[in-house]
DNA sequence: GTTGAGCGTT
């Protein structure tokens, strides 16, 4: 199954396919999307990328706090599978 | 043409 992580703190000009390479070289990224504003269609700075259960925790560790497009990013499991 | 903690669409 999957995954979905929560990633925060990026670039405004950040785009879904960045985040996937950026993911993809720590393990299998399913899908990634960027958050925009509904009303004016500019990024929120935020977004969710899908990965392989078993990969979750280890992207997790490696992609947190890491630079992404000259900001460090936040990332963690989203709040829909949170328990 | 701007902004900066947060958890998205059906």
């Amino acid at each position: 199954m999957t995954t979905t992580l929560y990633v925060g703190n990026l670039p405004w000009a950040t785009t879904e396919e960045e985040l996937r390479r950026a993911f993809a070289a720590h393990g299998t990224v399913h899908s990634a999307r960027i958050i925009t504003d509904r009303e004016s269609g500019r990024s929120r700075g935020f977004g969710f990328v899908e990965v392989a259960d078993e990969d979750a925790d280890r992207i997790v560790s490696a992609m947190n706090g890491q630079l992404l497009g000259g900001r460090e990013i936040t990332v963690n499991v989203a709040q829909n599978q949170r328990r």
